[in-house]
Order: structure tokens, then C-alpha cells, then sequence
RNA sequence: GGUCCGGUAGCUCAGUUGGUUAGAGCACUGCCCUUACAAGGCAGGGGUCGUCGGUUCGAGUCCGACUCGGACCA
């Protein structure tokens, strides 16, 4: 026994209680603590994605957060400071969703704060219908706070139990006051350099949380619609009607235009003329462009403004009036649009006015059928809709005014120079650069950043009020950036008194808050201490790696490279690692919408943290990996069998710690040259950030020295053969087993810890990881061959034996074996081994040309 | 429509400059309570590497076309 520490090697070691008795070690220790006094060069930062806090984690973050960690273990284990902080992106729509369903309430920006409220679902008498009490804005952001301090509670207890080794100490929030400051100085910034605007513009509107959104946030679902065939009729174009087939009948009374392909010889003779709608009897002309697709329905559109991104292209360019019928609620407005001025065209707006877009398009078709325009039925189809990412209604367009930040969607200089910052950054895999490339250069206009939201951070400006106490948007009031943060809403700007808040020559709030990717964007500079600590910010920005998913290239990568552009002329990260998704065991992704969670504390605690590190790091970067029980099981199988082999190693009779100077055999000179390999082939995978590569092979590895070598040895090992035999065998036995604990601690963190702290001081996690010279040097040139062939011929008789249907511990009274001149030679120098490990009594060589190995078992009965 | 990723054993995947007989785990079959290991160990069966063509002494690997799946962008 390795006399002091033996007694903390147990009888029966077990996997059972090593997350909560390591994670509250290493929490007193401050054993993951960033050391800030480390220069630059010797420090790793990382860009920790902030999870949306929603109340629940899934396998998938579980997954790409263990990957980072891997990563981050390794740099620590190299000797690098690691700042790796965690965020909690609290901000936000998801936030506001979840508070509303908790509590049962909405908020009203025009109630007053009541101080006495207690929300229904915790007075007990939530409302039967469901229907959300309205409620101020002061009690709506206080019911955010609570929750989310609640659920991000919930959150570190998880990433602790899971082994992250993140320095909790700084830990942020989105909508904490550092985050607030930041962001409203940081846009400010934007704002003083022109870089930030406000304009009126058709915007992407989600009807439901009424709210502009930004093109990053808007995706195509393929949903069902039917092409309607109306007919337009003739004002000056010879007397015929045309006909359009459209998707949204409802808008025909937002009609201000048809288009044709210029080149479609159909239409030609129309462009220029006019023709007057159906229902409504306006007066249009047929105009010409070249997105109209002669291929679809019947090749002429009705441009409406807007029905969707073309409508907006098309009244752009075409300079066309505007039109609008659809309110920021959703439903057609009640006002007529001042062109509609037949009696018919007035009768029929009043029939939709009120309703939703979908009603009104039932009413719409009815009217049609009535007055004969519509032309046979509606023909069914599928096609692409946009929708808001979390919305479940089709966008609308609606005409507003909002915040924008230029980020190259109208700017071909800034566009390109985005581009170039792309090329800059290291892509893991490099791949994932085409993502963000063909974004960039896909982009059709300027990131929309206000939203029509509460809780979130407020836009920092105010306006000079007009003679009816509106805003005079040309006449903004900025704050002083030492004020940071502000809420325009509730404060006042300098030389101004509350009182003259909305009125005439006063001021007005800007009641809106910015997009949450307007917050998180700026997380290395949040987490970095940009313009608080600038002793920090230069020791860690910019920084070294951004791991997130690919599903957020769009929008978290691109946003945080447009903000460094333009704040620092910078790329905020020299990697960024992009994990796969978590698809379920049918291959569909993970999503809360489609009920096939997995939630991972239950794995946790079914297999051990380990368990589902080792299939989380089995994921190799950027490809998606299907959730599998059995590979959580086989984590759980390898760290039982490191803990067993070290019980082995540790627990050998007479044993001591012998030094690496002590090894004189041949074959366990080969087993460390082998191990150097390994140590050489795992380090340049981790600098190329591919752990799962590292795990792979030090596994493989692993397995062959615990069926082969640990074999092997034994004898020679209990002291069979001699004391030089036996310390030789010992020292590498324990070199080897401390490398690959090194090796494997960054994936399986507690059982390696465990290990470790049976014979080693300190946490194996700060321990040095694994040099090759060292073990170069100790192999002293020894090649591999007689490791393989000593561990063939083992290996030859255990099948033998299999084949027999008899026992390991079977006794071979003689074994013949043939094989080539060069490997008997080799077998001859590790025969004591080879003999010991298959119980062999009398061993034969004969030369041959390959390795046949043949033996007689003592009879059964005499065992 | 453009681009990217992938198709290897029943399943999940590895296979890094082209190089002996293509690997691992799970599942399946058989054996073994061998004093590190029974939610274990040992051994075994199982693959025309998506299809077709090309380059090469030699292709899972390189090139081209096609096909199927997935994603990104328009």
C-alpha cells in the first residue's frame, strides 16, 4: 500500500455523492477563482453564452455548456488564468412571457404603481377564464425581477451539480445595472458616431406581443393558404379584366399598385395604365419590376402596403403611396383609408373593419363571391410565411418609428468591412464562417434594435416635447454617460422639471426598450468591465474564445462582431467554437414546442455528472448529436473502471511511489513512449479545440492499458519477479495512471478529482497537464513493438481459453507460439510478463511467417 | 434557386497529408464470480464504406456527376 494515503482508497469505491462533495470543495478552495493579477498572454477568457432564463435547462445546454468546459479545464491545466464567468440573459420577451403565464398578469404602461399588489396566482384566486389582470409598469418589472432571481437560481445549482468549472464570483445578468450601463453607453456611442439612428419605416411586426422585431429574428415557416383569382377591371386598359391570384384577399383594400415582370409579354401593353380594384373601386396602376415572378400564380401581384417584404421593396423603389389598413393590434383598423370613397367600397370596409387579418379574409372572399370578382375557388397550397422566431401569427408590416444601428444591411462599405472582421475570427469548425458570410451578405437593412416591450433596457433618450406634449423625434435629449443607466420613463433629463413631462415645450420619455441581442452583443465588454475596470478589460479583452450554438451566428456572433467593429475597430474574440444542436433519438431537434425534452438532472442523478459529461464531450464541434442513454452509460461504465484501475494501481501490497528514473523494463519503456504519443496527439486536438478528439483517443488508449498492460505487469508487480522488476512496473503503472487522470479530467472532472486526492496534493484540475518530453525521455527510445506483441500474444490466449469455454485463471501447461523472427525476438524480452499474464507454465517459439498461438489447458478437474 | 454539412456493422459514431486484413461502443451470441472491476470482465458473429464514373501501383479517404437526409441563405 502507498503507505499515508492508503487509508483514503476505499474497499468499494463508488461514483455515488461525488458532485456535491467535490463541487463544495472546489467552491471553498476557489479552486476555478480567475486570477486577475496574470498578464494577458497568460490568461484564457471566455465568452460564456448567458442562457435565456426560462425556467427550465434542457439536455441540449448541458451539452454544448460541457463542451466549453472541457476547453476551459484543458487552458487551466496549461496554466492560464481562466476568466470564465457566467451570465444569465434574464432580458427579454421569453422573460416577460414566462412572468405573464406565472402570475397571470399583463402589463399596462398607463396604470399607476400599486405598492399593495399581490399578484393572482400567489393571492390564490387566479381568474377561471385565465383571462391576465392588467397591470402597472413598476409591478410588472418587480415580478421579473423576483422570478428571474428564482430561476437563476435554479440554473447555477444545475451547472455546480453538472461540474462547470465557472468562477461564480462573476457571474451577470442581462438586465443587471452593469449590463444597463453598458448598453445604453455603448449605444449612445453608436448614436454620437452615426452609427445608431432612429427613422419611420415599414417595420416587421408581431401582432401578438406588438412589437417591432428584426430581421435576424424573423424566420419562413411553410404554412397553408389558398391562391385566390380576383379580378381587377379596366379603367384605360381596353376593357378586359386582369386577373391576380393572391395569398391575402384581406388586403385588396390596401392595394395601391399591380406589378408585372417587364419582360412578361402578358402584361407589356398594361404598364402605365390603370385598373380599378375589386370590392373597393380604387384606381391603381399596373407598374413593372423585375422580383414580379412571371412563374407564380397568374404572373401580375398586387402590391399592398405592406403584405410582405417585396410589398416593401416594390413601394420603395416604385415610389409608390401608402396604404395601410392593418393596425399595430392585428386587426384591419376601423378608419377607411381616405382613397375609398365609393358608396360600395365604404359598405364593404366596414365589414372587415375590426376584425382580424384572418376573419377578414373570410368576409373578404364572401364579398367577392357575392359580387362575381372572385373567379372559380380559392386553390389550396403551401408556402412560406414569415413569422417572429417565438411569435405563432404571421408577421405584419407596419409602418413606425424605431432605433436603428447600422451593422451593413443598407451600407456596402460596412458590409464588406464586416466581411473581412469574419476572416478574422477563427471559425470551430471553419466551416461555420459560410454561415456567417452569406448572413452578412444577405442582409436588407439596418438592425432594428427598439422594441415595444417593458422589460428590457430603456432606450437612453428623450425628446423635446411639441405644442400638443408629443415628442419631436429631430429633437432628441441624450443623458451625460456618468448618469448611466437611465429610464427615461420615470426620470428626468437636465434643465427639466417632472412636471413637464408631456407637455407642450416639455420633454418626453422614449418609452421603448432595446432588442435583448442590443444587450448580450455587448457581453465581452459586460463581462471584460469595459470603461469600470479598465485594469480588467485589459487583461481579458479581446478575448479568446465565443462558444456558442450555429443556430445564433445570425444574431449573437454577428451582433457582438458589428458592436466590437464599431466600438473598438476590433473582433471581440480570436475563436469562435460552434456547437451542434441535441436532436432527439429520432434525430428531431430538441425544442420545447415539440415536447421531446429531455430534462438532464435526471440523468445527472441516475448516472453521475461524469456519465453525462462523457456524452456531451463525445459531440465533436459543430455536428449535431442525437441524445443517447447508452452513451451516458458507457461514461458511467469508464469512470467505474478508472476508479477500479486505480484502486489497483494504488492498492498493490509492499507498494510505494516509485520515481519514473526507476524504469529499466523493455515493454514498460513502450507502454510510455506510447503514452507520449498519445499526450502529443491529445494536446494538438485540444489547441484546435477538439475535445471530443482528445476523449476518443485517450479512451481507446485507456481501455488497451487496462486489458493489456495492466495484465501484464500484475505478476511482476506483486513482486514476483524481483524488486528493480517490480519498482519498474510500479512507476510506470503510476505514470501512467496520473497521466491519463490528467488526461481525463477534463472531461470526467469528479471521478478524477476523486482519484487524485487518494495519492496526489491539490485538485488534478490544477495539476500540470501532461508533457511528452518527460515521457520521451523515459521510454528511452523503446519501440512499440514489444507492447503489441506481448499484448497479442496475451490476448491470443485469453481467446483460446474463451474458445474452450474455460476460465481465465485456467493454467496453460505449454504454449506454442509462431511468429516472425523480429517478433519472437521481442516476445523473448517481456516473456516473464507474458507468461505470467496467461498463466503459462512452458512457453515454445517456432519461426513462421504470422502470429499463431496455440496451448494445452490443464484438465478441468484439476482446476 | 444558391451554399454548406452528412450518408461507414441492426443502432450511435471514429477513421487528420491516399498505403497491409476498415475500427469502437451499444444491441446480439458464447464463456468466465481470474484477489482492480458483476449497472462487471473476456471472446465471437456482423460491413460490396449512398450510387455511378474518373485520377492512381493502390481510394472509405482525392476529383466529377447523381441520389437521399439535414441545415444556412435568398
Amino acid at each position: 500500500m502507498l503507505g499515508q494515503s492508503a487509508s483514503s482508497i476505499p474497499d468499494k469505491p463508488s461514483l455515488e455523492g461525488l458532485e456535491s462533495r467535490w463541487s463544495a470543495q472546489w467552491d471553498a478552495a476557489g479552486t476555478y477563482r480567475y486570477d486577475r493579477a496574470r498578464a494577458r498572454g497568460e490568461t484564457f477568457s471566455i465568452d460564456t453564452p448567458p442562457p435565456t432564463v426560462s425556467g427550465s435547462l434542457h439536455v441540449g445546454h448541458v451539452f454544448s455548456y460541457t463542451h466549453t468546459d472541457c476547453i476551459a479545464r484543458y487552458q487551466r491545466m496549461r496554466g492560464r488564468a481562466v476568466f470564465y464567468p457566467m451570465g444569465w440573459d434574464d432580458n427579454g420577451l421569453p422573460t416577460e412571457r414566462r412572468v405573464q403565464n406565472y402570475y397571470g398578469v399583463r402589463c399596462d404602461p398607463t396604470l399607476p404603481y400599486d405598492s399593495d399588489f399581490v399578484p393572482p396566482a400567489e393571492a390564490g384566486n387566479l381568474k377561471k377564464d385565465h383571462r391576465a389582470i392588467p397591470i402597472g409598469r413598476r409591478n410588472f418589472l418587480e415580478l421579473c425581477e423576483v422570478l428571474v432571481a428564482a430561476d437563476e437560481e435554479k440554473f447555477e445549482e444545475l451547472w455546480r451539480k453538472l461540474g462547470l468549472s465557472v468562477d461564480w464570483s462573476m457571474t451577470y445578468t442581462t438586465i443587471g445595472e452593469r449590463a444597463r450601463r453598458a448598453s445604453q453607453r455603448a449605444f449612445l456611442r453608436n448614436i454620437a458616431r452615426g452609427e445608431a439612428y432612429t427613422a419611420e419605416a415599414p417595420t416587421l411586426w408581431d401582432v401578438d406581443d406588438r412589437t417591432a422585431i428584426a430581421q435576424a429574428e424573423m424566420e419562413d415557416r411553410e404554412i397553408p393558404g389558398a391562391f385566390h383569382r380576383i379580378a381587377f377591371h379596366s379603367v384605360d386598359t381596353g376593357g378586359d379584366d386582369v386577373f391576380i391570384e393572391t395569398t391575402r384577399p384581406e388586403l385588396i383594400a390596401a392595394c395601391v399598385a399591380l406589378v408585372a415582370h417587364p419582360e412578361d409579354d402578358r402584361y407589356m401593353p398594361l404598364f402605365g395604365k390603370s385598373v380599378r380594384t375589386p370590392l373597393f373601386d380604387l384606381t391603381v396602376p399596373v407598374v413593372a419590376h423585375t422580383l414580379a415572378d412571371p412563374e407564380k400564380g397568374s404572373g401580375i401581384a398586387m402590391i399592398c402596403t405592406f403584405g410582405d417584404v417585396t410589398d416593401v421593396i416594390w413601394w420603395r423603389e416604385l415610389q409608390l403611396p401608402t396604404r395601410a389598413i392593418i393596425g399595430r393590434d392585428g386587426r384591419i383598423r376601423p378608419e377607411a383609408p381616405a382613397a375609398i370613397t365609393s358608396d360600395r367600397g365604404i359598405a364593404n370596409y366596414a365589414e372587415i373593419a375590426g376584425k382580424t387579418a384572418k376573419q377578414a379574409q373570410t368576409r373578404v372572399v364572401e364579398l367577392l363571391v357575392g359580387s362575381g370578382e372572385l373567379i372559380g375557388e380559392p386553390k389550396p397550397l403551401t408556402h412560406p410565411v414569415k413569422f417572429y422566431e417565438r411569435g405563432s401569427r404571421p408577421l405584419e408590416i407596419v409602418t413606425s418609428r424605431q432605433w436603428y444601428i447600422r451593422n451593413g444591411g443598407r451600407d456596402f462599405e460596412l458590409r464588406e468591412a464586416l466581411v473581412r472582421r469574419g476572416k478574422e475570427l477563427d471559425f470551430v469548425p471553419d466551416y461555420m464562417r459560410q454561415r456567417y458570410e452569406s448572413w452578412v451578405e444577405g442582409l436588407n437593412g439596418d438592425w432594428l434594435v427598439s422594441r415595444q416591450r417593458f422589460f428590457g433596457v430603456a432606450i437612453p433618450v428623450w425628446y423635446h416635447a411639441d405644442d400638443e406634449g408629443g415628442p419631436c423625434y429631430d429633437r432628441p435629449i441624450f443623458p451625460d454617460e456618468s448618469i448611466l443607466p437611465i429610464d427615461p420613463s420615470a426620470e428626468t433629463p437636465a434643465g427639466f422639471s417632472s412636471e413637464q413631462r408631456g407637455v407642450a415645450g416639455g420633454f418626453v420619455g422614449d418609452p421603448d426598450v432595446m432588442d435583448t441581442w442590443a444587450t448580450s452583443s455587448l457581453s465581452p465588454q459586460l463581462v471584460c468591465g469595459w470603461e469600470d475596470d479598465n485594469d480588467l478589460f485589459a487583461r481579458t479583452f479581446p478575448m479568446d474564445l465565443r462558444p456558442q450554438g450555429h443556430d445564433i451566428i445570425r444574431t449573437w456572433l454577428f451582433a457582438t462582431m458589428v458592436r466590437a467593429h464599431h466600438e473598438h475597430g476590433q473582433i471581440p474574440w480570436s475563436h469562435a467554437a460552434l456547437s451542434g444542436w441535441v436532436l432527439d433519438p429520432d434525430r428531431k431537434k430538441m425544442s420545447k414546442s415539440k415536447g421531446n425534452v429531455v430534462v438532464p438532472t435526471e440523468w445527472i442523478d441516475q448516472y453521475g455528472a461524469d456519465a453525462v459529461r462523457y456524452w456531451a464531450a463525445s459531440g465533436r464541434p459543430g455536428t449535431d448529436t442525437a441524445f443517447d442513454e447508452g452513451q451516458i452509460k458507457i461514461g458511467r461504465k469508464l469512470s467505474m473502471k478508472l476508479l477500479n484501475v486505480a484502486k489497483f494501481v494504488l492498492g498493490i501490497p509492499e507498494s510505494r511511489i516509485v520515481d519514473i528514473d526507476e524504469i529499466s523494463e523493455p515493454i514498460d519503456r513502450a507502454l510510455l513512449g506510447e503514452l507520449a504519443v498519445l499526450v502529443d496527439e491529445c494536446t494538438k486536438a485540444f489547441e484546435a479545440f477538439d475535445y471530443a478528439r482528445a476523449l476518443e483517443r485517450t479512451e481507446r488508449f485507456f481501455w488497451a492499458f487496462c486489458d493489456d498492460y495492466v495484465e501484464l505487469v500484475k505478476g511482476r508487480a506483486y513482486g514476483k519477479h524481483g524488486t528493480a522488476e517490480r519498482d519498474s512496473a510500479l512507476a510506470t503503472l503510476q505514470t501512467a495512471l496520473s497521466t491519463m487522470l490528467r488526461m481525463f479530467a477534463p472531461f470526467l472532472s469528479f471521478v478524477t478529482e476523486e482519484v487524485w486526492s487518494w495519492w496526489q496534493p491539490g485538485s488534478v484540475h490544477l495539476a500540470e497537464w501532461p508533457e511528452s518530453a518527460k515521457l520521451y525521455s523515459a521510454a528511452d527510445g523503446e519501440a512499440a513493438l514489444i507492447y503489441h506483441v506481448a499484448a497479442e500474444v496475451v490476448g491470443a490466449v485469453r481467446k483460446a481459453k474463451s474458445e474452450q469455454q474455460r476460465s481465465l485463471a485456467t493454467v496453460v501447461t505449454e504454449a506454442r507460439v509462431v511468429d516472425t523472427g523480429q517478433r519472437l525476438q521481442e516476445l523473448s524480452r517481456a516473456v516473464v510478463d507474458v507468461r505470467d499474464a496467461g498463466k503459462i507454465e512452458a512457453l515454445e517459439t517456432a519461426i513462421g511467417s504470422e502470429l499463431t498461438v496455440s496451448v494445452d489447458l490443464v484438465a478441468p478437474d484439476a482446476g
